[in-house]
RNA sequence: GGGUCGGUAGCUCAAUCGGUAGAGCAGCGCCCUUUUAAGGCGUUGGUUCCGGGUUCGAGUCCCGGCCGACCCA
């Protein structure tokens, strides 16, 4: 390698642009100067990607035990540099927390003032340091020594304003989580939703299981699969589009209180609520019935509530963000369970009150509020016309009477429930494979769990007659008799218990408790189509 | 699949009626020993998403395509 002889300013940066580094002529010249930076660095023998550094802890670690005077050692990333001269502040970043890191070139030999000169913003840097108090009174560690861990060859997104293009936010996740504490901290809230579910279930017996992703015959919903192909055996696979069929399997084999959480694929199209593969929270309970899964699952949602609550109020408290985040007035919340989803300027556009009880009804109780109570007395036609007319839907001719009152629910009672609802007792054409009622056959045993306008969680008591789950899936199959799971039929027959069952999707509840308008700002590497870069 | 909107420097954004593509940040050079969106002076950087067309002249107008956002089915 040729040998690079540096005549090094003041700055961060030397006076490089004479360098001359071939196979670089089509980059930019930023990335262009930092590879320069890279050579110069190795011509001086330091390894520009490092190797291990003994940390005190998280850079929110090393805050907490900041004392003056004492020696800590920390480590990130650096995302911002002021220079004074003689003396340089910069900010050390991670996950966790931001802190401020001071050097002066009188105080650390020549060899780190030459190294240091060929740091960039975005190189991870690993620091020991004396804990001291600025003028302005910020927590601050004095650089005895540092080592360079990691150089970054491009720059990261601007300061200020961070990665603000949506397309590079879910293409380069990374910037977006480095940039954004706004974007991290709806990360954050997933990864304790799914943290605290867990924990949720485990604290009531409930056993976590893993089933097979890749199935013969995807069962448990209506919905298009993905396939794909086993070499070895020669069959054509499945991505499965739900967890039911083989978790009620293990009701079956004895295990009496099921979950899992994992990923549900479907080949359909993608929207602000749609990713085609999306998380799945599934349980099952042998013994109880859609009005016990009902109780559950509100203990659930406010449990959950309440650690995303905690969350941003530890935030509140914990000092100045990473990042400066949108202008958010700090909550004064009546009750510890409103959610509040803001807009961009950080005003509240709606709060959501998750305070218990939850409201319950019937089906055809808040039809009739709506639509009037004679709603089920009208013929057809009438129906047809009241919903035109006087409520203003569109009805198209080929719903059946019984879509024609769904369409009213959705656009009267669903979209217009913005505090939590379950809604029992559905009729079963909307649900054709939950148990029916034992006094309307006409009902089904299931609820469906309304919160902002949208369903978030079904519920049911699960149908464990094995001749009628057989007429069900026959006649939901039609012509295609080979989508008959008879595997988990012949299970039904060796006898389920009766049990209640819910499944919530993890990405919708996720964008509820955190307020996120798109189920990709849930989902860290939501499915995009690819583009060369 | 249809409609609307968008894609300009590494990032955030301007660009009047079609008339020499600009600013801030980052970078680079210089000044500054407690700064914090540090500051001051100077300065580099462009396939205006891609391909056609209209025009003396296109970031801008027209057609086609790519990618994204939102709405609808």
């Amino acid at each position: 390698m040729k040998h690079v002889q540096l005549e090094t300013g003041r700055g961060f940066s030397s006076k490089l642009r004479n360098l001359d580094s071939p196979s670089m002529d089509e980059e930019n010249e930023l990335i262009t100067l930092r590879r320069k930076k890279l050579d110069a660095l190795r011509a001086k023998g330091i390894e520009p990607f490092g190797g291990s550094f003994e940390v005190t802890g998280s850079i929110a670690e090393v805050r907490e035990k900041f004392k003056e005077g004492e020696t800590l050692r920390a480590a990130g990333r650096i995302t911002a540099h002021r220079d004074m001269g003689k003396s340089h502040f910069l900010d050390l970043r991670d996950a966790t927390g931001r802190i401020q890191i001071y050097i002066h070139a009188n105080e650390v030999g020549a060899e780190l003032i030459d190294l240091f000169r060929l740091l960039d913003l975005g190189d991870f840097i690993g620091v020991e340091g004396t804990c001291f108090v600025t003028k302005s009174g910020e927590s601050t560690l004095k650089v005895r020594t540092f080592q360079l861990l990691a150089k970054a060859l491009r720059p990261l997104p601007e300061k200020w304003h961070g990665l603000q293009d949506i397309e590079a936010r879910y293409r380069q996740r990374y910037l977006d989580l480095i940039t954004n504490e706004h974007s991290r901290a709806v990360f954050e809230k997933r990864i304790a939703i799914v943290r605290e579910t867990r924990r949720f279930f485990e604290d009531r017996g409930f056993l976590e299981v893993e089933t097979p992703i890749l199935q013969t015959i995807p069962g448990g919903a209506a919905a298009e699969p993905f396939t794909t192909h086993h070499k070895a055996l020669g069959i054509d696979l499945y991505l499965r589009i739900a967890l039911e069929l083989y978790l009620k399997r293990l009701l079956v084999g004895g295990l009496n209180k099921v979950f899992e959480i994992n990923r549900n694929f479907r080949n359909e199209g993608i929207s602000r609520k749609h990713n085609p593969e999306f998380t799945m929270l599934e349980a099952y309970w042998a013994y109880a019935d859609f009005e016990r899964m009902a109780n559950l699952t509100e203990e659930l949602i406010c449990y959950l509530a309440e650690k995303i609550l905690a969350l941003d109020a530890a935030k509140l408290e914990g000092g100045a963000p990473a990042t400066p985040a949108p202008r958010v007035e700090k909550p004064r919340r009546s009750s510890p369970l409103q959610i509040e989803h803001r807009d961009a300027d950080g005003k509240i556009v709606r709060t959501i009150n998750l305070e218990r009880p939850w409201r319950r009804a019937r089906y055809h109780d808040l039809v009739r509020e709506v639509a009037g109570h004679d709603w089920f007395e009208l013929s057809d036609e009438q129906r047809r016309d009241r919903a035109t007319n006087d409520f203003k839907l569109e009805i198209l001719p080929q719903l059946a009477d019984f879509e024609v009152t769904q369409h009213v629910f959705e656009k009267l009672v669903e979209e217009k429930t913005i505090d939590p609802l379950f809604v029992t007792h559905c009729p079963k054409e909307l649900v054709p494979l939950a148990k029916q009622n034992a006094a309307d056959d006409s009902l089904v045993d299931v609820f469906e769990l309304i919160i902002n306008g949208a369903e978030i969680a079904p519920g049911y008591s699960e149908l464990n007659d094995p001749l009628v789950q057989r007429q069900r899936l026959l006649e939901q199959a039609g012509e295609e008799r080979q989508k008959i799971d008879e595997e988990f039929l012949l299970a039904l027959e060796h006898g389920m218990p009766p049990a209640g069952g819910i499944g919530i999707g993890i990405d919708r509840l996720t964008m509820l408790l955190t307020g996120a308008e798109s189920i990709r700002d849930v989902i860290l590497f939501p499915l995009l189509r690819p583009k060369m870069l």
